[in-house]
DNA sequence: ATGGCCGTATGCTACGGA
């Protein structure tokens, strides 16, 4: 199963890049953030020629996440409110999650809050957000079957099994994820307090299927537009796809492709992909 | 150099992004 993420930075802009990487990348499963369009205007059609389901959940202007599958997905579900209820629905006007579940794999496709500066209104509302994540990984873990049991293991802990986390994070979670972290306890994206609320919800048993393959700097997923940072390589590694150990084990190759960056009118992200 | 560049809205400027 290959299964990729891509921040495409508006949908319908990006829409010959998408159909473009998808007839020459046909993953299984590719995980859209900031879509930026309501569902009704949604080009449902191109993927659908190419074989795709779309699960959609966007909104006007801003945010936006899609998951667009070969084959039919179960137990899609849009937001934090089904696992949390009213705790969270709030967090939910923005669109920023959607799941489903393809070959007993749970797919979680979520767009981080940017949080704009810190010590923002936006900031706080990044923390809080995590915060949220926290709760509704936890709640999954909780609402998903055991294992069968045999003789070698037993979990008592609600940790969610296969499952794979994926998206734009907005955070870099270690200084080689940036090109050039002086200062960064400043600069959104890498504060500790953001890299502690990250961890918080990895703690659950996720662990970064890049790093698996990879283990060396370098290597970004995001490049500004400004400033020619792409042609500079000054980037950062704020997309991540993040698997459960069952699936940790399994995956045989992650990558970050960056040769949609190179393209005319670029979405700022690179797509990332894994295979298992 | 507290900016640069890009997408969206019913635009001629502001905002959010990261």
């Amino acid at each position: 199963m290959k299964v990729a993420t891509w921040n495409v930075n508006s949908v319908r802009t990006r829409l010959n890049h998408v159909v473009n990487w998808l007839q020459e990348n046909p993953v299984d499963v590719l995980c859209l953030q900031e879509t930026k369009v309501m569902d009704e205007s949604f080009p449902q059609q191109p993927f659908t020629e190419l074989g795709y389901h779309a699960y959609i959940s966007g909104q006007k202007s801003y945010n936006g996440v899609a998951l667009l599958s070969r084959e039919p997905l179960s137990e899609v579900s849009t937001g934090f409110a089904p696992l949390l209820g009213d705790q969270a629905i709030d967090l939910d006007e923005q669109k920023r999650v959607i799941t489903g579940v393809l070959d007993g794999v749970r797919i979680l496709n979520l767009y981080v809050p940017n949080g704009s500066s810190v010590g923002s209104e936006k900031y706080l509302y990044k923390l809080r957000w995590l915060e949220a994540l926290r709760n509704y990984l936890q709640a999954l873990g909780a609402s998903s079957q055991e294992p069968a049991a045999d003789s070698t293991s037993h979990s008592p802990l609600p940790t969610p099994h296969s499952l794979l986390v994926c998206g734009d994070f907005n955070i870099a979670l270690e200084d080689i994820d940036i090109h050039d972290p002086t200062g960064r306890e400043k600069m959104v994206m890498a504060t500790e307090l953001e890299r502690q609320a990250l961890r918080s919800v990895l703690e659950f048993g996720l662990a970064d299927a890049f790093r698996k393959f990879t283990p060396a700097g370098e290597h970004f997923s995001w490049w500004d537009y400004r400033a020619a940072a792409f042609r500079r390589n000054l980037g950062w590694r704020i997309d991540h796809i993040y698997l459960t150990p069952d699936l940790y084990t399994r995956a045989i190759a992650c990558a970050i492709d960056a040769a949609p960056r190179k393209l005319e009118q670029p979405s700022d992200h690179a797509p990332v992909w894994v295979e298992l």
